[in-house]
DNA sequence: TAGATTGTTAATCGATTAACAATC
DNA sequence: TAGATTGTTAATCGATTAACAATC
């Protein structure tokens, strides 16, 4: 039901942000807010908080505002956090566990239906109500269930292999915690990556550059 | 030794991205490479990337491209990873193990030094070689220790609270995984969000839209 | 020297901000 | 009605791309 059929990357990666703001002013039970409240909120201008939303239809009122809950459920609707797509967790080590325990995934649109190791001692542990099975059984159990979404939580070096697998076995969008360019390779396939290291080498140029003494 | 003295957020954050690719060519002793093929590789235009270079001074030379050693050193400069940064892990829960196991701090500018957690069962337990601490502990750590950084790896309820802590101790740099928006409290502080849940959002988003039939 | 490729300026493109008429 | 605030168009700003003279 969108106005106009582009959105830019720019606008979605904002969406988040305005559900999680507009989450907490619902649990502080506030009814309306206006672009220029929430823009101080959420330190942005309002201009851009109308021009974002009207990418997506008239969700305001004029000389009201925009009622918070309505919009928070807009918002939701348009990222489609009401799916529920089937997702597998490629890798158990420690960050693939922490995702795991961590993410609460159906209020996200996922549901994480299987986790594989290709490590025998890992087989059989639990990750919650998920049972970690070997990367042997990948490919049966992708044939008798549908799955939507890989997670990577592998090494780099693995990641080429079991990428080519999965991209044979159907599975198109990733979620992507490796040092691995799948776009590079699969053009087509809808990718986000968490590239924790990039994150941090940036954190460390800021420090850096904010420790600096104007001469 | 930067040409100018503002490089832009866009650009910073392609820098890390730099360095993996040229240490990966450098790994594969590849001495020298053009614009036009770095940029091939790495799915961008050549224009960005000598545009990006020449934010921080000259490095190529004309007719023969660029020193893939020299260029990987600069940029490691440029991001600052020969520091040594002494970082605190506020959180042992599954994210936190994960980010102190997972990374490879020494060779991102950073030090782990501590760990700190609420819960009196965690503390004395070890994460590498560092050992929990409680976090009634932190303030005399914080007396005694240069912390330059904080990560933190805590439930968003509980951040505030310990962000006032950790602010009024002099820590000003934060990697924060929690929901919370720390420049909105502190606008000095320099952070770097790993916002875990937002991605995978957009990445719902994205699964969504791109299943759309053109009608 | 001729060929290759940079560094840099100019042109284009897209995203953000400002302004204001429409309207509740 | 008057006041408030949206939706939307126009202006500005910044980032990306193209072009090319400089030079190895």
């Amino acid at each position: 039901m969108s106005k106009s059929d582009h959105i830019s990357m720019s606008v979605i990666r904002r969406l988040p942000r305005y559900y999680r703001f507009l989450s907490e002013l619902y649990e502080q039970k506030i009814d309306r807010i206006s672009s220029t409240k929430l823009a101080q909120i959420m330190n942005i201008t309002a201009s851009q908080v109308r021009q974002d939303l009207n990418c997506f239809g008239g969700f305001g009122h004029q000389g009201y505002g925009y009622s918070v809950s309505q919009l928070k459920d807009e918002i939701k609707n348009i990222l489609g956090l009401n799916n529920d797509y089937k997702a597998i967790l490629i890798g158990s080590g420690n960050l693939g566990k922490a995702v795991a325990m961590h993410m609460n995934f159906e209020k996200l649109g996922f549901e994480l239906i299987a986790c594989f190791d290709s490590n025998e001692e890992k087989v059989g542990t639990k990750l919650n109500n998920i049972s970690v099975k070997h990367e042997n059984e990948l490919e049966e159990f992708c044939r008798q269930n549908r799955v939507d979404t890989a997670f990577l939580c592998i090494p780099r070096v693995c990641v080429e292999n079991m990428l080519d697998k999965l991209y044979s076995l159907g599975i198109k969008n990733y979620w992507n915690f490796s040092h691995y360019d799948i776009n590079a390779r699969y053009s087509d396939a809808v990718v986000e990556n968490v590239h924790l290291s990039d994150n941090l080498m940036t954190l460390c140029y800021r420090i850096n550059n904010s420790n600096q003494t104007n001469i």
